[in-house]
DNA sequence: CCGATCTTTCAATTAGTTTTGAAACTTATG
DNA sequence: CATAAGTTTCAAAACTAATTGAAAGATCGG
């Protein structure tokens, strides 16, 4: 496979998994597009080289600066914007972990808290049964949280060496 | 909040939850209502709680099978077939890592193997770029592998006591 | 402060996904 | 084996999300 070839399977298939992830296909794509780009692309590269629009390459690349995947840069003496993504695969992960705990499972501990205080009677055992499911979700959600900062806060190498032993 | 209420809101809010995951609202709502169901649901049970169609309710419930995250039990002397979840979370949480580690992460790693060998002189720039990009992600894709088939086969208590404490 | 260049917004459209419902199929029962 | 009870399928319809493109808004240099 040649390398423009390659890229572009990169970027569609890219694109395809993000789908699966709660991102759209068009942000995954444009940040596969980023992260294997020697330099920096304008608006404009990046509408060219995926054919679509300037609205759509406008409001997606805003979104991947809004979760610190992607960055303006400034080229001197160029009037256009630039774009870099970052390219430190472990930051980039950690990064995607921080935001989407933010955007899901925060909300989602709270709405359990809020869950657990139904009314009733605690030996009703319908209502016994709700409040304990809602308490091992919450218990369960707030460990992954737990993992999850360990993991955010942790350095790659760390991550690799202790970690991974410790799960044998 | 009244017992029912919350447990609408439950359905609701995991079916809103589910959409930003790849999963679908009606799929998530059929997990969630016999996740808080003290017994076993019929179809017809699903279709009348959720007012949501026949095939709808059958479709979601196959797949919610395949990912076992639900099974089929037969009440003796009944004619029809009754659902119910598996209501130990970490089994839940484990079962869904193994499931989309295999439809996602696997089918991913392949795929950047593939792209690691591209064809072209690995002393150019752009080509040695490309393919440490496919290698780094490969590699942390690997490691998260480890790790998820560590915590897949782990115990909640190891989870909990082992895992918890390493990462502090 | 004017015109040129570039960026942002958003209503309308298009594409993609989910849901319905009726028909086909399967299985249990008298 | 005929019929009733239950399950599955799938093409069409409804719904949801993504995309376009043109117009409005910024910003820069002179």
């Amino acid at each position: 496979m040649k390398l423009t070839e390659a890229k572009n399977q990169f970027v569609s298939s890219w694109g395809a998994l993000g789908t699966h992830w709660g991102i759209n296909r068009t942000m995954a794509q444009i940040h596969a597009l980023l992260l294997v780009s020697t330099n920096p692309l304008t608006q404009d590269d990046v509408m060219e080289q995926l054919s679509i629009s300037r609205g759509n390459v406008n409001m997606n690349i805003r979104e991947l600066i809004s979760w610190h995947l992607v960055e303006r840069v400034i080229i001197a003496g160029e009037r256009k914007e630039y774009f870099i993504a970052e390219k430190d695969i472990w930051k980039v992960a950690t990064q995607i972990m921080k935001e989407r705990k933010k955007r899901e499972l925060d909300p989602m501990l709270k709405l359990l808290t809020q869950l657990e205080n139904v009314e009733g009677d605690k030996k009703d055992k319908e209502v016994k049964q709700f409040v304990e499911m809602m308490g091992s979700i919450k218990t369960l959600g707030k460990n992954v949280n737990k993992v999850l900062e360990g993991v955010a806060k942790a350095e790659e190498k760390w991550f690799v060496g202790t970690l991974l032993k410790v799960l044998k």
